[in-house]
RNA sequence: GCCCCCUUCGUCUAGUGGCCCAGGACGCGGCCCUCUCACGGCUGAAACAGGGGUUCGACUCCCCUAGGGGGCGCCA
C-alpha cells in the first residue's frame, strides 16, 4: 500500500474557492480516484494576517458543492509550524541555511536598486558567507535557504515536460521569518513530505516554486514528489482572472443555477481532454483521467459552453432528482427563499408533473425558476407585453369561441388536445392561432411548455378561470 | 528588466512525420420538425501566429521573430 497515490489540494484561506482552485481540486481528486489513492486537504493558513475561518468554511462548502471529497480531516498548516521550525533548524545545522540580518527596508532598497539598474531582482547573498559574529545587535534574523549557485535544477513535469532552471537564477529564499514563523516554500515541502504526498498537482503559477522546493527536498535528502503544473484559466476576454475581474467563487456558479455534475464535466474539459469526448459522467472522467493528457496552454472560461452543457445535464436528470436539486438551489438565489416558502406538497406535485416540459427548455436552474413562474402566479395574472399583444391580435376572439368548447371537455391532456384541435379544424384556424392566446392567458407570457401540458398541470378550474380573467380584462 | 512557459476554427480542444487540402464540441448561418420557446435532425462558413531550417514528406522536430501568460515578497 506504500506505493499508492496520495495527492493533495492546498488552498490558502484568504477568500472564496475560485474556479481555478476548483479545477485544481477536481484534477487532484480525479487522479487520486483513478489510481485508487487518496486526496488530502491542507489549508495553507500560515499567513495569519489574511487567513480567516470564514474563508476556510467557504472553501470546504465549495468543494462539497462540487461533489469533491477528501480523505481524513483537513490539515491546518499553521498548526504544524513547530515542525517547520524544526526542519529549518536542521537545514541550518546541515549548512543548507543561514541567518540573515538584513532588514525589510534594506531588502526593499536592494530590490529597487536592482530594478533601477535593470538587473535581475534577487537577494544578493549578503549574509550567505558573512561571519555571524558580525551580526548587528538587537536585530532578529530570518533564516534563508542556501540555494546552490551552480548547476541546474530540473523539473520533470507531467504537464509542462522537462523544465530547466539555472541555479544562479534562484536566490536564497527566506524559509523562517524573523518572528520565527515558517514561509510557504518551507512549509509546503515539509508538509508534503510528512503527509506522504506522491503527486503534486497545482497551477503553473507555482512552477518557479517547484524548483526552489526541489532544492529543499534535495537538501533534506527527501524524495521529490511527481509534479504536474496545470495552465491557468483566464476570463472570457483572455485577461487574467482576478478578484476584480471575473473571478467568481464556486458558490456564485451555484447561484447562477449550474449543476455540480455539469460543472465537473466543464472544468474537466478545460486543460484536459480524452480524445473527442465532450460529455461524460464523473465515473468516466475518473476512469479516463491521467496527468499526461493535461495541456500546456491557458484556456478561457466560456459561459456559453458551460450553459449548453448544463442544459444537457438538466434534461438528462430524472424529474424527481432535478426537482430536489431545484429545491436545494432556491435558498442561494434572489427570490428563491420566497418561492421555496410556497412549495408545499401540492406545488411539488405540480412541479414534478410540469418538469418534463420545463427542463426541456431550461439551461440553468435559474431558467427553471423563471419558467415555472406561471405555476405560482395568482389570479388575475398580469400579462407581459407580448402576451397582451397576442390577446389584442385576435386572441380575445379566439378564446371567446374556444372557452365553451373547453368547458364541455373532459380534463386530461388527450381529450383537451383533441378538443382544441377539432375546434381549430372546424373553424379553419391554425392551431397556433389558438395555442398562443391560450398560452398568453394561462401563463401571462408568450413562451411555455406545450400548451396542453400547461392546461393539464393547471387543472380545469384554474385554467378556465385564467381564460375568463383574460377575456374580462381584454 | 531577468527567468520559465504557451501559440490549431470566435471559444474549448483532437492531432505525437505521411491516416489531415486538419476531426469533434460550443457559438454562428441555412433547412427540416413545430402550438410558442427550447430540444432534435440535416447542412454550411470558420484554424495549424509569421519567417527560416531538418526531411522524400511537416500541424507535428530545430532556430528566430511577434503576440500572450506565469514568476521574480519576512503572500500563498
Amino acid at each position: 500500500m506504500s506505493s499508492s497515490v496520495i495527492t493533495r489540494f492546498a488552498p490558502s484561506p484568504t477568500g472564496f474557492l475560485h474556479i481555478g482552485g476548483g479545477r485544481t481540486a477536481l484534477f487532484n481528486w480525479a487522479y487520486a480516484k483513478n489510481r485508487g489513492g487518496k486526496m488530502l486537504l491542507r489549508i495553507e493558513d500560515t499567513d495569519r494576517e489574511r487567513s480567516t475561518p470564514e474563508a476556510v468554511d467557504a472553501i470546504l462548502d465549495g468543494l462539497t458543492w462540487l461533489g469533491l471529497d477528501w480523505d481524513g480531516e483537513a490539515v491546518s498548516q499553521y498548526a504544524r509550524a513547530s515542525r517547520h521550525r524544526e526542519v529549518a533548524e536542521i537545514l541550518l545545522a546541515k549548512g543548507h541555511a543561514y541567518r540573515c540580518y538584513c532588514s525589510p527596508e534594506e531588502l526593499q532598497a536592494m530590490r529597487e536598486k536592482a530594478e533601477a539598474e535593470k538587473r535581475p531582482v534577487r537577494y544578493d547573498g549578503t549574509w550567505r558567507d558573512r561571519d555571524p559574529a558580525t551580526a548587528p545587535a538587537g536585530v532578529k534574523p530570518v533564516i534563508r535557504f542556501k540555494s546552490p549557485q551552480q548547476g541546474e535544477t530540473v523539473i520533470e513535469d507531467h504537464a509542462q515536460g522537462r523544465v530547466v532552471f539555472q541555479n544562479k537564477e534562484l536566490d536564497d529564499l527566506i524559509i523562517l521569518r524573523s518572528d520565527g514563523n515558517p514561509t510557504y516554500n518551507l512549509s509546503v515541502v515539509v508538509d508534503d513530505h510528512d503527509m506522504g504526498v506522491t503527486h503534486i498537482i497545482r497551477g503553473v503559477d507555482h512552477l518557479t516554486n517547484a524548483a526552489r522546493q526541489t532544492q529543499i527536498y534535495k537538501a533534506m535528502g527527501w524524495h521529490v514528489p511527481e509534479m504536474t503544473h496545470v495552465p491557468l484559466i483566464h476570463g472570457p476576454d483572455g485577461a487574467k482572472l482576478s478578484k476584480r475581474h471575473g473571478a467568481l467563487g464556486v458558490e456564485a456558479y451555484r447561484a447562477m443555477g449550474y449543476l455540480p455534475a455539469a460543472m465537473r464535466n466543464y472544468l474537466a474539459r478545460l486543460g484536459w481532454s480524452h480524445g473527442d469526448d465532450e460529455i461524460f459522467s464523473t465515473e468516466q472522467m475518473v476512469d479516463w483521467f491521467g496527468l499526461d493528457a493535461i495541456g500546456k496552454s491557458p484556456s478561457r472560461f466560456d459561459f456559453v459552453k458551460l450553459e449548453n452543457l448544463n442544459g444537457h445535464y438538466m434534461r438528462g436528470t430524472p424529474d424527481a432528482e432535478l426537482l430536489a436539486a431545484f429545491i436545494t438551489f432556491l435558498p442561494h438565489v434572489a427570490g428563491g427563499p420566497e418561492m421555496l416558502g410556497r412549495i408545499d406538497a401540492g406545488m411539488k406535485a405540480k412541479l414534478l408533473r410540469a418538469m418534463p416540459g420545463l427542463k426541456e427548455r431550461a439551461k440553468t436552474l435559474v431558467d427553471l425558476m423563471k419558467s415555472a413562474q406561471f405555476l405560482f402566479a395568482e389570479r388575475p395574472l398580469t400579462l407581459d407585453d407580448k402576451a397582451r399583444q397576442i390577446m389584442a391580435d385576435g386572441g380575445v376572439a379566439a378564446l371567446t369561441a374556444l372557452l365553451p368548447v373547453l368547458e364541455a371537455t373532459e380534463w386530461n391532456v388527450q381529450s383537451v388536445e383533441a378538443a382544441v384541435k377539432a375546434h381549430a379544424e372546424a373553424t379553419g384556424a391554425k392551431l397556433g392561432k389558438l395555442a398562443q392566446p391560450l398560452r398568453a392567458a394561462l401563463t401571462g407570457t408568450s413562451t411555455s411548455p406545450g400548451i396542453f401540458d400547461v392546461l393539464d398541470v393547471l387543472g380545469r378550474a384554474e385554467s378556465l378561470n385564467r381564460i375568463a380573467d383574460a377575456l374580462k380584462s381584454g
